[in-house]
DNA sequence: TTGAAAGCGCTACCAA
DNA sequence: TTGGTAGCGCTTTCAA
């Protein structure tokens, strides 16, 4: 803190830290600064004996140059940075295989993400979309935790974008979401492939896309195996574990119960588990049962192991910036993609 | 891509994108840049009146003026960015609620975060370390996901830095862990305080930070109640559920078995439950459980919902943000704080 | 109160 | 092959 008057940071008493730039390096190495960005960039155009080379890379090592990526940015007009907005973090699994999908290509891409976290509040994601504007970030992603339609401020077509795992209503923007309705399809399909004729199937809320999507599926893989649909067997809870108990009941109580069924989520299944269990009915002699979500600690836990339908997060966050690193101008001509990633079967006891 | 027959979007044709800057806000409000800057920046120093303060604003908001982000950034020297390093992400739930602790401390004053994962692998650390040092963030937040020391690139030190559930050797760098002993202690007093004698702890493996020191904080509630410590009554298992069930059963077998048992994590506890289910005995009447983390899936649906240590991960990634914001200088004289946050209880229904 | 201008560190053009 | 130099868009000093 002190020395003679205090200053000790301020002046070049060793504590400054200047950091050493490219006009640095060129005086050190006995060159222009011109060179000095040539032989940092590897820039091909220009033919730099490998002396020289030496000499700046030499220069730089000793003085413990980096560049400055802000400086570099303002000239160059591009950040190599994309921004992802995410409704919540903490609260589910789902966000860390986005970001990591998202990240690993990046990554790969020598992109760095900028993460902003909303908790679902509008105002907030108004202003992370502002502040990434700011940042002048290459690109925005926008992604949900659950399947939803969204309504975005406009403000976010002032940059390339992409929608994660929503839509807006007019499909005006890039998305990239589940394929719900192929999943719903491989489920009752794998099911009706095992010789289950009656197959129960406990939906979501109706209203969700992901409900939607899934009974769609679901009526498909029965027409196609010649299985008549019957109503009775259909039924829509509310995405917990209590739901999928009580509606397992339900169906259980029929006069013609079903031999499997197809759970909207790995929580209703859970929910299916302890119902079944309950009315002394093994899993999977006397019901099979299939899930959705692949939410590992639920599905790998219970006894027998759910098996069930992954959410491809990990590939979503992938896709998204390969998306946006592949159309970093802005192309009012093409076409705006509303592309649909399959869920691929987690294979595991129940079935 | 050519140029007469479609260059649609490189001249000034509509489709052209240069964002306006400050000299086109003082060109359409008739002043000068600077007076610009001073509106947009609220500066107190100078004093413009209100009349020419509405027309560069409203300019601006015509205009669709946007700052530029780096170019304040190289001007000033601060990015307003905070870099965070996590070595998982997707494979913990821990990680989720350290960047939302930080983020959301970060996001109340202005700062943003770049989070890059490293998978563990220490040449994606050091990258990043440099990728962030070009970036010239305000400060890097290593985090590692279990209590553990680390190995870092001296690169590091060129930064302010923080570590957040590890340390390094010699303590050279400012960290932020979990107080293991105080969990160690809360659990064990709280066992205690509910009468039980006989406490027997399964341990993590012997050599992890978290063992050590909850071990500590064992010993330390057990002589503060005048209980002696039983030797038998301690194992050390692998912090997987089927070495909690194991160590369990070996507790149980003794001729004097617990009445209680203080599990290293909450995995551990899991694989208790099954044993002691197994054992006809019933929690927490016959036996009481407690364990570690708050793994929330774990241990909210365990039934009886499991009491159990909350890792502090979200206060951590706060005070790591609210560190850094505190140290942006460099100041080699202070000393360097290792600090550790308290684990609070989740008391649920397994004492 | 306002304006001109310097300069943050970099890339890339143009001349030598 | 190398070097000088003009900006990128901003903040802030200094003069008017």
């Amino acid at each position: 803190m002190t020395s003679d008057a205090k200053d000790t940071r301020r002046k070049g008493t060793a504590g400054t830290h200047r950091r050493p730039t490219t006009y640095d390096v060129a005086k050190q190495a006995g060159v222009a600064q011109s060179t000095v960005s040539y032989v940092l960039n590897d820039v091909r155009t220009v033919t730099i004996p490998q002396e020289t080379r030496d000499r700046v890379l030499e220069a730089a090592r000793t003085l413990g140059y980096r560049p400055n990526a802000a400086a570099a940015s303002l000239r160059m007009g591009r950040t190599n940075t994309i921004g992802l907005i995410s409704d919540e973090i903490a609260t589910t699994p789902f966000a860390g295989k986005i970001i990591k999908g998202a990240q690993d290509y990046a990554w790969e891409q020598g992109k760095i993400l900028m993460i902003i976290n909303t908790d679902g509040d509008a105002d907030i994601a108004a202003a992370a979309i502002t502040l990434l504007l700011e940042r002048r970030v290459d690109g925005i992603i926008y992604a949900a935790m659950h399947h939803q339609e969204v309504l975005l401020p406009t403000t976010l077509r002032e940059t390339p974008a992409i929608l994660l795992d929503c839509f807006v209503a007019d499909r005006s923007l890039p998305s990239v979401t589940p394929d719900e309705s192929g999943g719903g399809y491989t489920a009752t399909q794998t099911l009706s492939a095992h010789g289950h004729r009656r197959i129960g199937f406990i939906n979501l809320q109706p209203d969700l896309p992901a409900a939607v999507g899934r009974l769609a599926g679901y009526h498909a893989a029965l027409r196609e195996a010649g299985i008549a649909l019957d109503p009775a067997l259909v039924r829509h809870g509310n995405s917990r574990a209590d739901s999928g108990y009580a509606l397992t009941r339900e169906l259980m109580q029929l006069t013609a119960p079903p031999t499997a069924i197809f759970c909207g989520n790995d929580n209703i299944a859970m929910g299916a588990y302890d119902a079944l269990r309950e009315l002394g009915l093994a899993i999977p002699n006397d019901v099979a049962v299939i899930g959705f979500d692949n939410q590992e600690i639920i599905a790998a836990y219970l006894r027998p192991a759910l098996t069930t339908l992954e959410l491809p997060h990990y590939a979503m966050g992938q896709w998204a910036v390969r998306y946006l690193l592949d159309h970093t101008e802005h192309s009012a001509d093409e076409a705006v993609p509303q592309v649909v990633l399959p869920c691929p079967l987690v294979m595991r006891d129940s079935l």
